[in-house]
DNA sequence: GCCCGGCGTTGACGCAGATCAAGGCAGGTG
DNA sequence: CACCTGCCTTGATCTGCGTCAACGCCGGGC
């Protein structure tokens, strides 16, 4: 699943591929390294490839390494012992994984399509963070503001109805690469309905049948299992927000 | 509400209430600061006391300030328009609030008890994360702890059964403070019952009713509405687990 | 072409937890 | 003291979503 590293894509958005929402290549942590020292970089670090289905970090495992996704997406999940799973969120390009100092990994994360990153030992990403301190600040950064998301996610678990957790979800995956552009009327989904179920708490059956719903009502269409396209903007937003 | 800064406790915590739960003064963020310099920053800090009840941070308010709890418990929450509320946390001595750098705050904050708070602007707090690159590594390890608890709230909220959410309740608020001891057989409930249900994603009449039903089986027992005994901390234990 | 397995949709039915309702208890107030 | 108000508990009933089941579609292997 190694590749040899052939040049020096380390936490470098040159080496990301364009954000698949907005053809952008997506500014990063990496911008607080100047490139004349990515190439030193590159000798400390091991890019990785992950055909989809692959699960590259498991839950409970010792946690040795932090991770920078280049390359797709993934999904970030915990089990119950029963099988029982809570998808936690789906990161693409430029996300982080790993941030946590914990002897073990509190998620396990899955490739959906075909994902590339670039992985750090600890000891390097503290030497890293040393060296770069505005990299520790852009962490710090984004760490807050995936608090803020988490927030947001447990308001949707905790209070929201099945209608209105899709709603948001749709809105939100509307908004994916929103830094470039304004919400897209038409995205794809590359997850599957029960990944989709288990990242909102539901059901396969009840996303299923929510979606259809949804497009009877006008709100929505469904050209294809992986595409959706947003008819009522506006009305979805404010359903998403619970009220309506 | 505000009261003038008498000495310097500015993120001090020597000037914090001993924890609640283990009588330890929590070493702090504030470490990163040399005492020497703790007068300095006590002149552009405010120190402010909040009475129980007081909602001290509102939701959708423009996020000026930092906050860092020096005494009390409070409890971070969010609204939907026709009033459902999701508690996404009850924070305590030491903890950091209004990290996410955002035009507005993300969450409303409300203080249970009697509740004592540090207040810096954020410009503030950006000139101290330059002068003390200590305390950003303290942050960002704070955050992404944070971070890990939302996720296995995720969890809780997205898979667990009633039952499963109160015995993970319990068992997580017996272990508050284990930095000092192991968790605790018998322990304060500082909330009511609208604020368990409201963290769990559940009614009142079913935390009630569930709580009766693990006393009933001799897992807990209840000497006053505010506090518990774990009597079975195993079988507790796994139950939260999603197990048995 | 055929078969097969994974994914999605739809329908019938059941249940965990929500809702509605009534009453108990402790603390505060005049 | 009586009264009130907020919190908690308990019971009866309801319902949104889960569970179980059947079937259709599509893509891959041969």
């Amino acid at each position: 699943m190694t590749v040899p590293l052939s040049r020096p894509l380390v936490l470098d958005p040159a080496g990301a591929d364009p954000c698949a929402h907005c053809d952008a290549r997506h500014a990063s942590v990496c911008n607080a390294i100047p490139d004349s020292d990515m190439a030193r970089l590159a000798t400390t670090a091991v890019v990785v490839e992950a055909a989809p289905g692959t699960t590259f970090i498991n839950e409970g495992d010792a946690a040795g390494c932090f991770f920078n996704i280049t390359r797709g997406t993934a999904k970030l999940f915990k089990l119950l012992p029963d099988g029982r799973r809570q998808i936690t969120g789906f990161v693409g390009v430029g996300h982080f994984l790993g941030l946590a100092v914990s002897d073990t990994y509190a998620f396990s994360a899955e490739a959906i399509d075909h994902v590339r990153f670039c992985r750090f030992s600890r000891t390097r990403l503290r030497a890293l963070l040393d060296e770069y301190p505005l990299m520790e600040k852009r962490l710090l950064e984004v760490a807050s503001n995936e608090l803020v998301a988490a927030q947001e996610q447990m308001l949707l678990l905790g209070r929201k109805t099945a209608r209105e957790r899709l709603a948001s979800f749709l809105a939100s995956q509307s908004r994916l690469g929103v830094s470039c552009q304004h919400p897209r009327q038409r995205f794809a989904l590359p997850m599957t309905r029960g990944d989709i179920a288990d990242y909102l708490g539901l059901t396969i059956e009840t996303v299923s049948r929510t979606l259809t719903k949804l497009r009877s009502e006008g709100l929505i269409e469904i050209p294809s299992t992986t595409e959706v396209v947003i008819r009522a903007p506006a009305a979805l937003e404010r359903l998403a927000a619970g009220a309506a």
